[in-house]
This record gives structure tokens, C-alpha cells and sequence, in this order.
RNA sequence: GGCCCAUUCGUCUAUCGGUUAGGACGCAAGAUUUUCAUUCUUGAAAGAGGGGUUCGAUUCCCCUAUGGGCUACCA
């Protein structure tokens, strides 16, 4: 590693929502900077105008604003490097274009789409390279008259990197080692258009990650097959000594079946592959997310780093702090994992633990609120302690918790059938007028009474609870029951033991 | 098709030539329990195949197979 500040970038295109094996990227990008006391900048790479899709760019910000992982500079902030939307840099790249074309590592070609796609059709395994260049319609087989008559009777052209064939070009890379590939398989890769005036991804991503100083470009094993055109690149403009050293991360693969993850695998298998829900501006599709399934950032957070990285230990739940300081480019992994979406509920489940009742009940209020449910906040942290163990996400609170709030309605047919019996009625019936005499409502002190009671009546225990149970709850779920009678207290079991009698006979 | 990358329980992974191949998720069984859960205990479960190198290979090398990625005027 060089002795030189830590830069690295997390370069999304707003195509769409994050995916979440971008949003694990960028997790590396600022754990690895964080941890060497670097810096962590947001550009956005919206060089392809056809593609960009409106919000994407704000859906990530905001994505990664809820996850806590933070950019010490970007296109949300501004900074000393910018703009940091390759559209606003268009007039940066240009120069550089014409350099490489001075230099003649770069030429003008005019073929048009249609005539590539000829050529792909009548030669197998047609590449635009040095043994087919010669062929097409550039400025190698014109004569630069001709070449700038053309231009500038506004024929549409492309610039293409010119690559000398049969040539080995090594890529060091920090997790893979040394992948080295020959030229020769390389193509004259399309590097500006002058349809609108912007580079291609590979050109803007050089230049700027030159121009913006970043010394570790960390990214998805997807870019691995054109490393070596990078490389190459930096070589050209003469940049070797200051190129950014390359880690290419595998990839996040689907649960279950071949392929890379994909949005589908989501709906088919019910999980998000997106932090944050997304409804596309076009189609009106609603795309669910971490955040919205009630997913704690955190955990997603620690998921998604063992997903491809691991600390060398058996540690699983990791803070992200501990994370800055533990992660390693060594430990990351090589091949590409499967997106285990259980194990995500796991770690969800253990950081819900993790939090405090005065935590989850900020996130459960407003739940309550909307419902129109007169609430106590230091009773429903107190509700919320009783029932959290039992839940996976936030948006289960609910469900756990709405009999403490609203007395049931209804009574579940199947819990009457097995737990109604026919003297439950007159044993509720006595219950009540117990319960009616009994001055300290605690949970402790009703459950001795109510127990020393059934034990005096030589009635049977769970009978007598489960019907207890159906009353309150209206069906066969919940904490322990004196918890629950506890925080009902007593008016309000009465009657709910009141309406069962009477409702269930 | 071509090129590149990878390959340990079903899944995520530990192991950096000598281990009863460890942990976690999930699964199964049991315990706890007035319900549903939680929790706890236990269990089943792996080095793709074939060659080398070596006293000894999961570990190093080669081949095969399999998986993945790339192969656009997309990133």
C-alpha cells in the first residue's frame, strides 16, 4: 500500500434503485477507508443519457444516508474534486479525448450501428480490433481530409482506443493477485460519442478517478474483464505511477438456482434486493426494501459485510465501528455468494435484541399514532420488552401487540374449539369476581392468587389459562398471561372476561 | 463460441502441508412452557473428479468438470 491518503469512490449509475450488491460495494469502499483514515466520495456515473432514470440519484443518497454509511464528499455535497456527475464534466473529458487521438492511441470511426451489426452477423466472433480496423470505416483507412470533411458535414463518429495487439498486460489485483490477458483479445473499445458529447464509462472513470486522486478502486467482479483495458488506459494519458490499485469483489449470487441476484429472485422468494422500497417513475412498479419490510440498518450492515468478507474469527455480529476496524481486503473472499436471505432475518432478529425497549418503541409510535391508538410511551416500551424476543422485524410489532391495545373483536375459531370448554364460562366467571377482589394488580402477586385459587378449585391448570388466554388475546399467542393482565389492568380484564363469557357461552 | 475468474457441510465461511476439517444460518430431535414464540442441549451435514509434487495434501501445480462474469455508441 502506498504512503499516500486513502481515496476511494462508490460510482453508481442512476439507471434505478440500489442494488443490494451495490450497496455492498460501497459498504467495502467505506469500510476500507474509514479504517485507513481515508476519504470516501460519491460520483455519479451518468454518462449514458438514454439509461438515466429520475430519483435514482436521490433513492441513493438516500439509501445510504439510512444505512449510516456516510461519503466525506459527493455529488450530494460538493467538494474540492468537483462536479461529481460526470454529465457536468463533459467539458473536462474532451481534452483528454484529443489527446489520446494526438497521441494516436485513438481514432474517429463513423461506422454506423448498422453496419457493425453486418459485420458481427457475417464474421464469427467479429471484434473491433487491429485485425478487422482496417476494414471499417475509421480514420486509419481515411485520409484526414476526408475524415474532417466528414466531421464536419456532422457525420455522427465514436472515438476508439487503438490497442497494439499481442501485448500482455498485467492486472495486480489485491484479492485475485495477478490476472494477466494478452491484447490481442481486447477490442478497440468505444471510449467518446459524438452523438452527445460524452465519454464511455471506461474513458470518465479513468479520468476522473485520476483527477479526483482515488488509490483503491474497489468494485464488482463484473469490471474484472476490463481491467486490463483500464490499465491500458492509465498507460496511455501516461498515468501509471499514481493508478489506483484494483480489488475486485465476487459477486452476490442467488439463493437458490444459477445466476447473479436479481430483482425477481426478490418477489419470487420474498425478500428485498433493494434497501429502500422504490416505485419506478415509468411503470408505477413498487420495488420493497430493507427499510420498509422493517429491516434495522444495522443489521443489514452486518449481513451484507460477511456476505464476501469475514474477520478471521467466529464473530458475527459485528458493530460498524468494530467492522472499520477489523476489515481486511485480504479476508475478502474469492468466489461469489449466494444471497442468504434467511441468515439476513437472523441478524435482523439479534439486533432487534440488541436495541432497547426506548429504541423499538420510537420506531413503533408512529405506527400507533397513525392507527389513532391513545398511547403511553413508558407503556409501550414496557409491551414492547415483553414481546421483542419474538419478533424478526419492526413491522411485526403490530401483530404481537395490537390485543394490549384494542380487546380482541373476535375470537380465532380454531384456539375456541381446543381451548373453550364447557365450564370455561363459570370458571372465567369465578376468575372475574376474583380477580374483581384482588388490590395489587402486579403480575407477580395475581398469578400466586390466581393459581393458589385453580389449585383450591382443583381445577386444571391449563384449561383454565388457555380459556384465560382466548379471552384476552381472542386467540392462542402472546407473552406470559399475568404480563398481560398486568399492563391491561384490571377493569379492562374484567371485561374482557366478561365479553368472552358471554360471547362464547 | 471466445476470454477471464472461481470451486470446503443445503447456504455463508474458518483452515494459510500433518486438525476427531471448526463456527454460524437453515434443518431434525430433545429440554423448558398455561399459548405462540424465544431460549438451551444434542444431532445429521463438506474438501467436484483425475493426475502429479511431497514422508504427508482440503491446502501447492496441471487437466477435466461444474458454477459465475464479460464479450454494446450500458454501467
Amino acid at each position: 500500500m502506498s504512503d499516500k491518503k486513502v481515496r476511494v469512490r462508490f460510482a453508481p449509475s442512476p439507471t434505478g434503485p440500489l442494488h443490494i450488491g451495490g450497496v455492498r460495494t460501497a459498504l467495502y469502499n467505506y469500510l476500507f477507508a474509514k479504517k485507513h483514515g481515508g476519504e470516501f466520495l460519491l460520483r455519479i456515473e451518468d454518462t449514458d443519457s438514454q439509461r438515466f432514470v429520475e430519483g435514482a440519484e436521490q433513492y441513493i443518497i438516500e439509501s445510504f444516508h439510512w444505512l449510516g454509511i456516510h461519503f466525506d464528499a459527493g455529488v450530494h455535497t460538493g467538494g474540492p474534486d468537483g462536479p461529481y456527475r460526470q454529465s457536468e464534466r463533459k467539458s473536462i473529458y474532451k481534452k483528454y479525448v484529443d489527446d489520446l487521438l494526438e497521441k494516436r492511441l485513438a481514432y474517429i470511426a463513423f461506422d454506423t450501428p448498422e453496419a457493425l451489426n453486418e459485420m458481427r452477423e457475417k464474421t464469427p466472433n467479429f471484434q473491433y480490433d487491429a485485425s478487422t480496423r482496417g476494414l471499417m470505416n475509421n480514420s486509419l483507412v481515411l485520409s484526414p481530409e476526408e475524415t474532417e470533411a466528414l466531421i464536419h458535414a456532422g457525420k455522427q463518429y465514436v472515438v476508439r482506443i487503438k490497442i497494439e495487439p499481442d501485448t500482455d498486460i498485467v492486472v495486480h489485483d489485491l484479492i485475485r493477485g495477478e490476472v494477466r490477458i494478452n491484447s490481442s483479445i481486447l477490442d478497440d473499445k468505444v471510449l467518446y460519442k459524438s452523438s452527445d458529447g460524452l465519454p464511455t464509462y471506461h474513458l470518465a472513470n479513468i479520468i476522473d478517478d485520476h483527477l479526483m486522486k482515488i488509490t483503491h478502486v474497489i468494485r464488482g467482479e463484473e469490471w474484472l474483464p476490463s481491467a486490463p483495458l483500464h490499465v491500458l488506459l492509465y498507460q496511455y494519458f501516461g498515468w501509471e505511477n499514481t493508478m489506483p490499485q484494483f480489488a475486485h469483489l465476487p459477486l452476490l449470487l442467488k439463493p437458490e438456482g444459477n445466476g447473479k441476484l436479481s430483482k425477481r429472485d426478490g418477489d419470487r422468494l420474498g425478500f428485498p434486493v433493494f434497501p429502500l422500497e422504490w416505485k419506478d417513475p415509468v411503470s408505477g412498479e413498487i420495488s420493497s426494501g430493507y427499510r420498509e419490510k422493517g429491516y434495522l440498518p444495522e443489521a443489514v450492515v452486518n449481513f451484507l459485510a460477511l456476505l464476501g468478507w469475514n474477520p478471521g474469527d467466529d464473530r458475527e455480529i459485528i458493530s460498524m465501528e468494530d467492522l472499520i476496524t477489523l476489515f481486511n481486503l485480504d479476508r475478502c473472499s474469492k468466489s461469489g455468494a449466494k444471497f442468504d436471505y434467511k441468515k439476513g432475518m437472523w441478524f435482523n432478529h439479534q439486533y432487534i435484541q440488541l436495541k432497547s425497549n426506548e429504541e423499538l418503541a420510537q420506531l413503533f409510535l408512529p405506527e400507533l399514532k397513525k392507527k389513532g391508538v391513545p398511547v403511553h410511551e413508558k407503556q409501550v416500551e414496557k409491551i414492547i420488552g415483553l414481546v421483542k424476543d419474538r419478533i424478526n422485524f419492526t413491522t411485526e410489532f403490530w401483530e404481537q401487540t395490537s390485543f394490549f391495545f384494542v380487546a380482541p373483536e373476535t375470537y380465532d375459531e380454531k384456539t375456541v374449539q381446543k381451548r373453550w370448554k364447557d365450564d370455561s364460562a363459570a370458571q372465567l366467571g369465578e376468575l372475574a369476581r376474583l380477580l374483581q377482589s384482588i388490590a395489587d394488580f402486579s403480575a407477580h402477586h395475581t398469578e400466586e392468587l390466581v393459581k393458589q385459587w385453580i389449585e383450591a378449585k382443583q381445577y386444571h391448570l391449563g384449561n383454565v389459562m388457555n380459556a384465560f388466554r382466548l379471552a384476552l388475546v381472542g386467540e392462542s399467542k402472546g407473552p406470559h398471561i399475568f404480563d398481560i393482565t398486568e399492563i391491561l389492568g384490571k377493569d379492562e380484564v374484567i371485561r374482557r372476561l366478561q365479553q368472552a363469557i358471554e360471547r362464547l357461552k
